[in-house]
DNA sequence: TAACTATATGAGTATATGTTCATACACTAT
DNA sequence: ATAGTGTATGAACATATACTCATATAGTTA
């Protein structure tokens, strides 16, 4: 592995909010929306922070109707991959990540609640 | 573990200098005139990265006659200490690494000579 | 004490980064 | 086609960072 690419890795972790992004994609596929409720940052600066890890291969993404979603991307590279891997197994205990996961719980159940909404409202006119 | 601490130690990891010098303390412990040697920037940019490995607890310093020897330093907190274990651990294959310890090796080898020498001119007043 | 070696630090500069606001772009549904 | 929803991006700003040069500080040796 050359070293710029490590650091790039490196400083991809080095930031809150993409420390916080990489734990709850570390749980599940999200959508900028849901991180974006999740962590009460803007959609834009959100969007940013995705795009940035993309561009160092540690999340990759894929749209799905009207939402684009990501998850923690798997490199090819062995060195990259045992990187990306080892830093993750360090960060566990993190006493924010604990809240972001119960507001992400919060936020599936809200949607599952929608979702079922607008099914009954759409069976109203059957 | 706080997320500003994690956010801190990954900082301290991101940046070319300060990962080759954590690769080099990691074989063993060095002072500031052999690692400024040894990486070639200047004596003042390898003090000042010192300074903020060492705030952010990665490694540790002592004295020893003219020179200061810094180690890695084993963190109390055990998060801590896992976190930055990983990421040594992630951060093998880096091919410049296996540089910076050719030349630590040609380093020491030129000190031994010194001394030897010194010495030697020692005993000729004897 | 004075000269010397090793290390740390302040000033100054260029660049990178994180954020917000506004707006453009991509896609969907009516 | 048009309105609406979700996502990305450009401009602008404040802050952080890495670096160099010069100088101060700490400790050693003559």
């Amino acid at each position: 592995m050359r070293i710029k690419k490590a650091r790039q890795i490196l400083r991809s972790f080095a930031d809150d909010t993409r420390l916080r992004i990489i734990n709850l994609l570390s749980k599940q596929e999200l959508n900028v929306t849901e991180l974006h409720k999740i962590l009460g940052s803007s959609q834009s600066n959100i969007s940013k922070h995705l795009a940035r890890l993309r561009l160092t291969g540690v999340v990759g993404d894929f749209r799905k109707g009207f939402n684009v979603y990501y998850h923690i991307y798997e490199p090819e590279n062995r060195a990259h991959k045992k990187l990306i891997t080892a830093i993750i197994a360090g960060l566990s205990e993190l006493k924010i990540f604990k809240k972001d996961i119960v507001k992400l719980n919060v936020i599936k159940k809200l949607e599952k609640a929608r979702i079922k909404g607008k099914k009954r409202k759409e069976n109203e006119y059957v």
